[in-house]
RNA sequence: CGGGGCGUAGCGCAGUCUGGUAGCGCGCACGGUUCGGGACCGUGAAGUCGGAGGUUCAAAUCCUCUCGCCCCGACCA
């Protein structure tokens, strides 16, 4: 960044110069950068952290993000949902009749007023939209209605991380459907979904749409749109063959084939061998093969969990089926069950017992409930019997429910999400309307968010290399920049105007280089701020009357004719 | 919230173990030579060593407390 530059600003051809603009290159990232999203967005003078979660947006990182708002807009608009703005800041009365006031935890920043009055920062905006909702929807008439906002967010995370990608304060696109019954929910459901995939497409993101789980919204159903990206939080987990999808929180799979083997039931000595893993080694037979068994203790109440030995416990799928629970100490594994742990077995208990389904067949070695020995040639049903359930987390080469394939997992961002409300809010907070029957029926919700910035981090993600980002042609914070190599030559100076106009007449965002750099700098700050065009002109070119015009992406340098440039350049735009 | 790491010039770091009054590279300012992939020479500006207290003749360095930031985990509309 220079502050002098070739070009009089009040000469006022060419605005957008570079010299002119905030945009602080570093040759080095800051050391606390992790994700490669965050060291570039910082290294391409894109965004600054103010404190830990608060990020400034620079520049170019604003229209960055004013691009994505701006398809968000579109596709929103497409499906109906019209744009309002909520409050930042709420009254405490609101949240406290949801019950949510309560059940969120340090997540949700709180504050007083000058009168004492509770108040909050909103995390999301359920409460508000739908008392709007409560106030301005009567009949059936009026429905349905979808309202959207871009609006801030805030959210005290207990570990914002990755830079942009969680912080305690962001921009949500988030939209909600009223409607009169849960077929029109359905409806509106489905719109958003379609909508979510031409935004997504448009954004220039691979991603995948996945089952989710409710979590703290609640709700019938919901699903998340997941950009795959090593700086992912989530694990999704996919089948390629039928198109199956979901978040490993709530994935079902069945675990891979065990060959059946003709075992007696006999004990055998394992002395001083605990762990699946010693067991299987010792005996050298497959954890497959083995039955793992946890005492869990939930309420007070011991429950013995049974697992095939290559899966793990899925903590939320048994939570859901006892409530909360936690390991049990060896203390109590010995008071309650007798037996020394690391030699518990499934036969002969008398205590709650749940197992995973994939255990409903086969043949296998567990504990035998006393010290040094397991058993070989246990079979459900025979030996022990339990409550059936899915409590495994499915893993990479489990095998598709539906279909047998084995499965994928992939780390992804959750750039999306969609949630089924059904009256969740509606009910608490009085949102009803009457029916063509003159009853009065809470309506019916939806709510759907998107994160502009978690759009913008996983593009960085999914396109880039070694010099730099690489933006999607849609999102980029300029179409094109035109590097003039001698910004003191006269004719560099002209052609860069008369390319500059000829691209902005065109209704094309350009950057000029205008700074009176090295253009190995210019080269190295154009790829790395990763503006998809660049135009390089210089004076070796312009003797033969070509300038070279660059695809960031593929590096391919095309010459053309200074006179053809502008259309050119126009046909590599979006 | 549990575990780990780090705070020294705008950025990246050395110096801390073994106390002696702060240094390197990049960047920045000025002058000159350069000019198609982060040039070179010279000159210069810039640091309460995160903060507070303590030990000591003397603290970036040792001790106590504290604040901030990052990473792993837990958590996560």
């Amino acid at each position: 960044m220079k502050a002098e530059g070739i070009y009089n600003i009040n000469a006022g051809e060419i605005q957008m110069k570079f010299s002119q603009i905030l945009i602080p290159t570093l040759r080095e990232a800051p050391s606390d950068a992790e994700a490669i999203s965050h060291k570039l967005m910082l290294r391409a003078g894109f965004v600054r952290q103010l404190a830990s979660g608060l990020y400034i947006y620079l520049p170019l990182g604003w229209r960055v993000i004013n691009k994505i708002n701006r398809i968000l807009k579109e596709e929103m608009d497409a499906i109906g949902a019209q744009e309002l703005s909520m409050p930042v800041m709420h009254p405490a009365e609101i949240w406290q009749t949801t019950g949510r006031w309560n059940e969120i935890g340090a997540e949700m920043f709180r504050l007083k007023d000058r009168t004492d009055r509770d108040m909050c920062l909103g995390m999301t905006h359920e409460e508000i939209m739908t008392w709007l909702a409560s106030r301005e929807i009567r009949s059936y008439r009026d429905l349905p209605q979808v309202w959207y906002q871009i609006q801030t967010k805030l959210r005290d995370e207990a570990r914002p991380k990755s830079g942009i990608l969680r912080t305690r304060e962001f921009q949500m696109k988030d939209s909600y459907s009223f409607d009169a019954d849960e077929n029109a929910l359905d409806i509106n459901y489905k719109a958003h979904a379609d909508a979510y995939h031409r935004i997504f497409s448009r954004c220039g993101l691979k991603f995948y749409q996945v089952e989710s789980d409710t979590g703290m919204m609640g709700g019938a159903a919901a699903h998340e749109f997941m950009a795959p990206s090593q700086a992912g939080e989530d694990d999704i987990v996919l089948c390629d063959k039928c198109g199956y999808a979901a978040n490993v929180e709530v994935a079902k799979s069945k675990a891979s084939d065990n060959k059946l083997q003709e075992w007696e039931y006999e004990e055998i000595h394992t002395p001083q061998k605990r762990t699946v893993k010693e067991v299987s080694h010792f005996l050298k037979i497959g954890h497959e093969y083995f039955i793992k068994s946890l005492l869990m203790i939930a309420d007070t109440k011991p429950v013995l969990v049974l697992l095939r030995g290559d899966q793990e416990l899925h903590e939320k799928k048994l939570a859901k089926i006892i409530g909360n629970f936690r390991a049990a100490s060896k203390e109590e594994i010995l008071s309650i069950l007798g037996v020394e742990a690391g030699f518990i077995g499934p036969v002969g208990h008398k205590i709650r017992t749940l197992a995973d389904s994939s255990l409903m067949t086969g043949t296998y070695i567990s504990g035998a409930n006393k010290s040094d020995y397991h058993t070989r040639g246990i079979k459900a049903g025979v030996q022990f019997n339990a409550e059936w359930n899915d409590l495994h987390a499915a893993k990479e080469g489990d095998q598709c429910l539906n279909c047998n394939t084995p499965l994928r997992i992939e780390k992804a961002i959750e750039i999306g999400n969609i949630f089924k409300l059904g009256t969740k809010y509606s009910v608490p907070l009085k949102a009803v309307f009457l029916d063509n029957n003159g009853n009065e029926k809470p309506i019916v919700m939806g709510s759907y968010g998107i994160g502009p910035a978690r759009i913008a981090a996983a593009a960085v993600e999914q396109n880039n290399d070694k010099d730099g980002i690489i933006w999607p042609k849609s999102i980029a914070p300029f179409d094109v920049e035109i590097i003039p190599l001698n910004v003191t030559d006269e004719k560099t100076k002209e052609v860069t105007e008369m390319i500059y106009k000829g691209l902005v007449t065109e209704k094309l965002e350009v950057l000029v280089d205008d700074r009176n750099e090295r253009p190995g700098v210019k080269f190295k700050d154009a790829d790395l701020i990763g503006i998809p065009i660049q135009v390089v002109i210089g004076e070796k070119g312009l003797k033969e009357g070509i300038v070279e015009v660059k695809d960031r992406m593929t590096k391919q340098t095309e010459k053309i004719a200074v006179e053809n440039a502008v259309a050119k350049i126009i046909s590599f735009a979006p």
